[in-house]
DNA sequence: CGCTATTGGTCAAGGCTTTGATTACACCCG
DNA sequence: CGGGTGTAATCAAAGCCTTGACCAATAGCG
């Protein structure tokens, strides 16, 4: 690993960031320079930390991180509709759908018709589903502390404030959700 | 639109994080509540927040938000090799690769073996790139405000700082990078 | 000079997600 | 009870991204 490109192509990004809003707000004028840098900031860092715990976490694991997010649904709230890990997990019924193909293909989750409504399918962790989200959830927070560690106690309750006052707010409550 | 199914979802999905976060620590004690929370909230707005502008603003355009990040790149930077595009973006070579083909065939940009280096390939805007990327911005960034509004002026730039302490703290440096 | 290591770009296979269409089924109202 | 409306899930096509392999060209060292 080449410490000194890494921290490189950082400094390029960070300082394209301050010469990105300078020129736009000099072109385009009626941009608001900080809502741009507030959603290039969430946007960079949040993607950073999704593919560094998807890279050193889940995908040596064997499994991907939306994977992931099923069973560690499932393993939560227990045997559920495919409708109800949808909306829990934040992802479109689609996506549910062809994720579980997968997963049920690897072993991990079942798949079988409700009781109730034979419209709807009822998903269930398998033992195997059970042990690959116990042992890979461990390493996954152990990975995201380290991440946490740059912030000071307090300064991460701060930020999960700001960021769930956002999450709460007017336009995450009237934007498109997924279908 | 159902508007008070969709405030129940919102609600079934902030509530979820509560209960997956007491649950957690019950059953496996090394966990550290904070940071799962942190993780939780940053890939939850995030995630909202790039649906909701891909779906509002980019796709009704015609294109996506990957591409218009290529396009934003090669705006505000000129003309430059891919390499120095996949830098300033944060994306893969590959990726880029791959998304140029696209951008390509859309005829926003061209892609011409570069002078200096016979391996490396000159990226550039056309006028019909030029006037989309122009455009395709104000939108952007109208929403973005729309976004950011949920937040008083001095909580957002306390929300910036916090993120860019975290995009250039000690996790994010030796993070695993895109190759 | 020549050999080797590195670098820029691309391709291929596989996975996830999106929209839009389709198939079953459930529910409700006349 | 029957027909219209809405809902659960799935499929198909298309796009983006990842890793790993590969080629071509450059750079560095003996």
């Amino acid at each position: 690993m080449p410490e000194e490109t890494t921290d490189q192509s950082n400094l390029d990004f960070l300082s394209f960031v301050d010469f990105a809003v300078g020129k736009t707000v000099d072109e385009l004028p009626e941009v608001d320079p900080v809502s741009m840098r507030l959603v290039l900031a969430l946007h960079r860092v949040t993607s950073a930390l999704v593919y560094d715990l998807e890279s050193t976490v889940h995908r040596p694991s064997g499994w991907s991180w939306p994977g992931f997010r099923v069973l560690f649904v499932l393993w939560l709230a227990g045997p559920c509709e495919a409708k109800r890990v949808a909306s829990l997990s934040g992802m479109s019924r689609s996506a549910v759908s062809a994720l579980v193909n997968t997963l049920e293909r690897d072993g991990l989750v079942t798949r079988r018709p409700s009781a109730g409504d034979r419209r709807a399918v009822d998903l269930e962790l398998t033992d195997a589903g059970h042990d690959a989200i116990v042992s890979t959830y461990s390493a996954h927070n152990k990975r995201e502390q380290t991440w946490t560690e740059t912030l000071t106690p307090s300064e991460r309750l701060v930020l999960i404030g700001l960021l769930e006052k956002l999450a709460s707010g007017t336009a995450a409550r009237e934007a498109v959700k997924r279908s």
